[in-house]
DNA sequence: GCATATTATAAGGTAGACCTTAAAATTACT
DNA sequence: AGTAATTTTAAGGTCTACCTTATAATATGC
């Protein structure tokens, strides 16, 4: 395992490739240049780059994939990431949204020993304050059995596990409507072709978009 | 007064330039160049660059200034670096020669606010780890009145208070030779044609070169 | 005052990460 | 199987911050 450093570019696009993976399905070009505002053709570019240097696999017209350099650096960010966010809302006392914007600049000026002692002096938190969970160092990230909140019927009911992925307009907007991990949630009506999805969170009524629903995980509790 | 964020090289441009900064002289280009190891005529570029977005106004043949807002800019710069220094060396433990590199990093990834609330949660400290004044916010330095060790006279001696400019190796060779701030330092001999000047620190006799020790500034306290 | 440094400018080049427009290859849909 | 959509490649461009080599301008020391 080698133990280069990388450039925030690259570290970019992996941390997006490791964010995008479902079910270990290839990464689309077109999903990672969507998530990263960049145009394909860029994309496409970049994926040479990355495969120059042993970080990924591009099979054609399918996607990318991490390899175990790709995985192992991926990793190592996110959880640099997510370890400097609990710093920055626990220590800090920066705001819940605000904290992912500056962890994304923080994560590429931390090297692994670094992270290690961030990890130690925050008594190795498993969650980052999104309820993401914070992956150790030899690989494992503690999986979170929940479904997203699109997936759930109305009548459901459960408690917000999680916001995934994260990005600073999401997380203003979820704030501003008190949308946060710990919060009891239920499905009370989904409005027709593809409408929003009424929710209700202490006691107040939501209505939450389907794209924005994708991005909240919740435990299920039961229906009611 | 402007609240842009810049990259990394202006950002190191301008550090550079107020750590070189001596008695309001301007600050030459080949100066520059050689402490930031590129060339003088890149650094020329450069420093047109920064003319360019007014924050230095170089004098042909003489040097660069910092312009009111490179002054400010810079000034961010090193109150960011000297607080992380703080917090990777109290708090996460990282050794006194270490945290300079990673300040290095951390520093053009932190934005005001953040700044502040780090001061803050350091208890806005004086100092960093290597013994050099925090700025505050509303541009004061607290001046340490001390001279270098170079300057210094046989049989004279006093405390190491701090080392300036530093960098990754300099603090490497001084940590292996114990010498740190708060460190009792005696100048016993110096060698002629500018050879080493003999220096006994807790007991024990180090030759330090000239050029190392215009980095090291002593608070005298009286001859023996 | 003149030769020697030092400093500045000019010219041409590189690498990384973007961009656009356009054409070719492949996959997916009906 | 054929068309439409997606994906890839190609070509030409931009910007930043570097580089080297070479020449011009200014300073400094004797």
């Amino acid at each position: 395992m080698k133990h280069e450093s990388f450039n925030e570019s690259t570290e970019m696009y992996l941390k997006t490739i490791r964010e995008l993976i479902e079910d270990n399905e290839p990464v689309p070009i077109s999903a990672l240049a969507r998530r990263l505002e960049v145009s394909t053709v860029s994309a496409t570019e970049m994926v040479h780059r990355l495969e120059d240097n042993e970080l990924v696999a591009h099979i054609p017209y399918k996607g990318v994939r991490l390899t175990e350099d790709g995985r192992h650096h991926a990793r190592e960010i996110i959880r640099s990431h997510r370890l400097w966010e609990r710093f920055l809302a626990d220590y800090l006392g920066l705001a819940w949204e605000k904290v992912h914007d500056v962890a994304c600049q923080l994560e590429h000026a931390t090297e692994d020993t670094v992270t290690e002692a961030l990890a130690k002096f925050l008594g190795y938190p498993e969650t980052c304050p999104h309820g993401n969970p914070i992956p150790n160092t030899d690989g494992q990230t503690k999986s979170i059995p929940s479904r997203t909140l699109n997936e759930m019927n109305p009548g459901e009911s459960g408690v917000i596990a999680r916001i995934h992925p994260e990005s600073a307009l999401l997380l203003d907007y979820l704030s501003a409507h008190d949308v946060k991990p710990g919060r009891q949630v239920k499905v009370e009506e989904i409005a027709p072709f593809n409408g929003p999805i009424m929710t209700s969170i202490a006691g107040k009524v939501h209505p939450l978009g389907q794209e924005i629903a994708t991005h909240i995980f919740v435990n299920e509790t039961g229906e009611a």
